[in-house]
DNA sequence: TGATCCATATGACAGATGTCATATTTCATA
DNA sequence: TATGAAATATGACATCTGTCATATGGATCA
């Protein structure tokens, strides 16, 4: 039997998946979270083989519950379930620990077929996603830049950027052209965007 | 029996649906859907009790299906199930002849009630997203302003948005300034994202 | 048949944005 | 320790953006 435990914030989707897993045979979901906090702590109480995690949960998100729970459960494996196909959070993902990548646009049998893949020690992932991660790069943006960038997409002028951060208007107006430039783009909300398609933010 | 189609683009997503419909005794997913174009196939060919409609499809939305339902299946009633609470998309949803209109935090046990709830000729709508409809108000943009503040929402200059609708790039800019005003903002961008968190765009 | 709104357009102006050159400080690393 | 990268800042310049006044033609509606 493999024990899962369940995280995703929308109630629904996840009271859905966990219906979906409880037709496997092999498959048990032994708790269920709402944002990464709670995965973290469903972890640690409940020792799971395997523990499936959205990345979009706030205010820990899945990325940042991986990292906690490899540090603090090693022989847990870590699968990431999300919506978004974007390179940034594969990479991201990986490098946090986790053993397996499926967006949500996958068949579901997939679901199953990877939760017992990475129990038994694979890594699981879409090979065009893994494709694409490596034509993209790495991020090449500076932490400001992203913190910058992040600020711009909502829209806000610069004064109301530099006042977020605690900057000069001239220094935002330096990294906004600089991730502009280094995302090839033409002004602050396509490199906005563009970071964001590409899992940079 | 309550004979159910169900449509909606993320394949896991829908599959897992699916299941946690399953689950219940009066309830019987009879086809599914994964965009409204097959959603409409769908109701015609099962003529089902209810059908559960995703907003989010493409090339057909939902609430496109759910007209073109309505006009062909008088008894078909029509239920939203979509990742956002925007007013305007309630708005519409009811428009568009919904009986129904669920956002997927709901819990899972609302799904099933609500099913049985459009069954029995009720309207079933969360009432904290049917106050903010109120409260809102109704779209005050005019068609043009709003395919202006759509292309600006990808970030392009206004001489791009100009040759993309074939406007003049004088006219683009009053379009945007209207829009800018109508929504209370201060640039484009700001009037693009709340007029798309408004359910408008 | 006016009144009013919408779609479209132009010209002018002030302010915001993007670029570039340049500079200081800190930190990591070869 | 010297080198380089990052974070931070300023000033100057050209261009883009948002606003406003004004205009015409079509549609709708009382």
């Amino acid at each position: 039997m493999i024990r899962v435990v369940l995280a995703e914030d929308q109630n629904l989707v996840r009271g859905a998946l966990a219906a979906l897993l409880s037709l496997e045979e092999d498959i048990e979901v032994v708790a269920e979270a709402a944002d990464g906090e709670a995965a973290v702590a469903a972890a640690l109480e409940h020792r799971p083989d395997v523990i499936l995690l959205d990345i979009e949960m706030h205010p820990v998100d899945g990325i940042e519950a991986t990292r906690r729970i490899r540090a603090a459960l090693p022989g847990t494996k870590v699968m990431i379930l999300t919506t978004f196909g974007r390179p940034g959070y594969l990479r991201r993902a990986l490098e946090a620990g986790a053993s397996g990548y499926l967006v949500k646009d996958s068949s579901p049998e997939r679901l199953a077929d990877g939760v017992r893949g990475v129990r038994a020690g694979r890594i699981v992932v879409d090979p065009a996603l893994a494709v694409a991660s490596l034509e993209r790069g790495p991020d090449p943006l500076t932490d400001r830049e992203r913190d910058v960038l992040r600020v711009a997409a909502t829209g806000v002028a610069v004064t109301e950027i530099a006042k977020t951060l605690s900057l000069s208007a001239g220094t935002v107006r330096n990294y906004l052209s600089s991730a502009i430039a280094k995302t090839g783009t033409a002004n602050r909300m396509e490199a906005a965007l563009r970071a964001r398609e590409s899992g940079w933010l």
